[in-house]
DNA sequence: TTGTACGCGTTATCAC
DNA sequence: GTGATAACGCGTACAA
């Protein structure tokens, strides 16, 4: 007994078809006498054969059904941001319109070695964010001639995009807060690029940093204060608000009035930092985020946020994919996110 | 000029060698003289070939590089669950040493056609869960002989699982709350089935449920009390526990003294309910979790709850898979959780 | 060190 | 309705 797993020749054989005919019985795309099907499903299931190998068949159709999904940095940080899988979600939706999977790939800036796009058998591509090394598997894409999208990363040169507009966005929350009066504001941005390092935001630092999403939405609030202090969280956690919210309010002499946050849970990790300290909200510190997502354990509060369709984003992403999938060029997609006011600015209070 | 993209071949033709040399230079496996090898190269960059298709190489290798995970239900339910993300979490750390990608499906039990499992060129399965739908999934791989670790999931015969102590882990808990003097005691479940219909679980409810997992820790919860009445949520997450709070501590008359939710995200839910309606928690009414997450949100109170190894489960699939990718045998793996009580749990309040 | 020849398992095309 | 044939693009014994 034969220990390898039976082909589609193997089959045919047993039935006594040709594999032509055995291949269209499971492909369904020609029609085949009942007998035949019937002989060739009973050959099949004798001998253990559950359908055609999908390597074989990708490699005859020049399409594997699988696209990749580039993330940056871990995965774990990834699905902990709730825009991200929101967006995730939009995306599976509208590719298992074209019944493909989502392939899941690192990027790790400090992975060596091929990136992994090279030798995954995908039929299409989307990048998230736009690192240095997004950058890169960008061309490896673009040379392996892969439909591809970016998602908020500045991809350049025809290559479709789904975009949203963090500038301006950031700038309406930023103009909401001056119109309340505010003049002494600080900002909490996202990493400026892969080490995600904590600090101070120097100028040096903004000249050296690769995630556009980050210095798009701080060039909005810069619009409106352009001398702002900004301050740095490595990451999209509620956690790294809080440690933020510390640094800029626990001196009590140089603390802002309102501090707008590059994320809704970074906005919820300033807002625990304030009731920390004693602090009320908005009453002492107005405080902002972006993103517009539910966030969990913000109790009573109503955040002021720049709501961005997240869930839009992704489908928007897998559209476009599905089209290129068929042939047809694909196309920039612009979405704006919508100011939202909430509970959690006002006036800044009377100083004496 | 041919619009076809070049193959290997191209590039041995252009550069004047035969198709395995040009091979060898890309994969690297043998020695190649080096200006033989420039030559291939350049021929390569001349052309714009960018290396070998993996298409064509998984069929060649019988292995993609890629392991899929199969998912219960829409994946933005998987990723709202900290539970199933840290195992992503740790199943992709696992992986990565085997440099395999992450091919995410989801597991419909109301799609029509072929599960995607079957079309999906993997080199490995992963499935979560085991609804009637997942075991349909599990019939398919094994019929195809793909390697495969089943989460939490009834398998049966010789199939590597990763299990939890679910049964005795809701005792433990159980049992601690007996010992503080609850007689009056209620549960919060999971869902029963892929339906995750809302309400009052009954013998008949539990007959025809098909997850295990709540079924386990419905068991164990019930070796201690075993009449108290149980309460099922559509998905674990604080909106469906604070449904299920609501419906349980209203009515004052039958309000229980203590509430065993199946998951922390449903205890959190519980006690937002509890602290609506005025209540005190742990004086008023104890409530005690499972999972052993950090919720965001959660204030001051520590949970009472027992932890599990999340991470540990993902990472104790991943290394099975990649023991049998070489060819060992894939082993059972049972891990426990620890208790740990926090500070929702109390005395129940005297009664008049 | 390099080249020849074959097979991986399938499907599309065309005859019959 | 069915069958012969030719790719799809690559890796690897084996021979040179």
């Amino acid at each position: 007994m034969n220990d390898r797993r039976p082909t589609l020749a193997d089959v045919a054989h047993a039935a006594g078809v040709s594999t032509s005919t055995a291949s269209v019985v499971f492909s369904g795309k020609v029609n085949v006498a009942e007998a035949t099907r019937e002989r060739v499903l009973a050959a099949a299931s004798e001998l253990g054969y559950t359908g055609p190998d999908p390597r074989a068949a990708s490699l005859r159709l020049g399409r594997s059904g699988i696209v990749a999904v580039v993330l940056g940095g871990h995965l774990r940080h990834a699905f902990l941001d709730p825009v991200t899988t929101a967006m995730m979600d939009g995306l599976t939706d509208a590719l298992a319109e074209a019944s493909a999977g989502l392939l899941l790939l690192r990027d790790d800036p400090h992975e060596a070695g091929a990136h992994p796009v090279t030798e995954a058998p995908v039929d299409a591509v989307v990048l998230i964010g736009c690192s240095a090394r997004t950058r890169e598997a960008l061309e490896i894409v673009r040379g392996r001639g892969l439909p591809v999208v970016v998602i908020e990363g500045d991809a350049g040169e025809g290559i479709p995009q789904v975009t949203l507009d963090n500038r301006e966005a950031s700038a309406d929350v930023a103009r909401h807060v001056f119109q309340l009066g505010h003049k002494h504001v600080a900002l909490v941005t996202l990493a400026l690029d892969a080490d995600r390092r904590r600090g101070i935001v120097t100028p040096e630092h903004i000249a050296a940093a690769t995630v556009d999403v980050t210095l798009d939405r701080l060039a909005g609030a810069r619009e409106v204060f352009p001398d702002a202090p900004a301050i740095s969280a490595a990451g999209s956690l509620i956690d790294e608000g809080m440690i933020a919210g510390r640094a800029l309010l626990t001196d009590s002499a140089h603390r802002p009035t309102a501090v707008l946050a590059q994320s809704d849970l970074l906005a919820v990790g300033v807002i625990r930092a304030a009731e920390e300290l004693g602090l009320r909200v908005p009453e002492d510190v107005s405080v902002a985020g972006f993103d517009g997502i539910a966030v969990d354990g913000l109790g009573d509060y109503r955040l002021t946020t720049a709501v961005q369709p997240a869930v839009r984003k992704g489908r928007a992403a897998g559209e476009q994919i599905v089209r290129m999938l068929d042939g047809e060029p694909g196309e920039t997609v612009h979405l704006a996110c919508r100011f939202r006011a909430g509970s959690t600015t006002a006036a800044p209070p009377a100083r004496p």
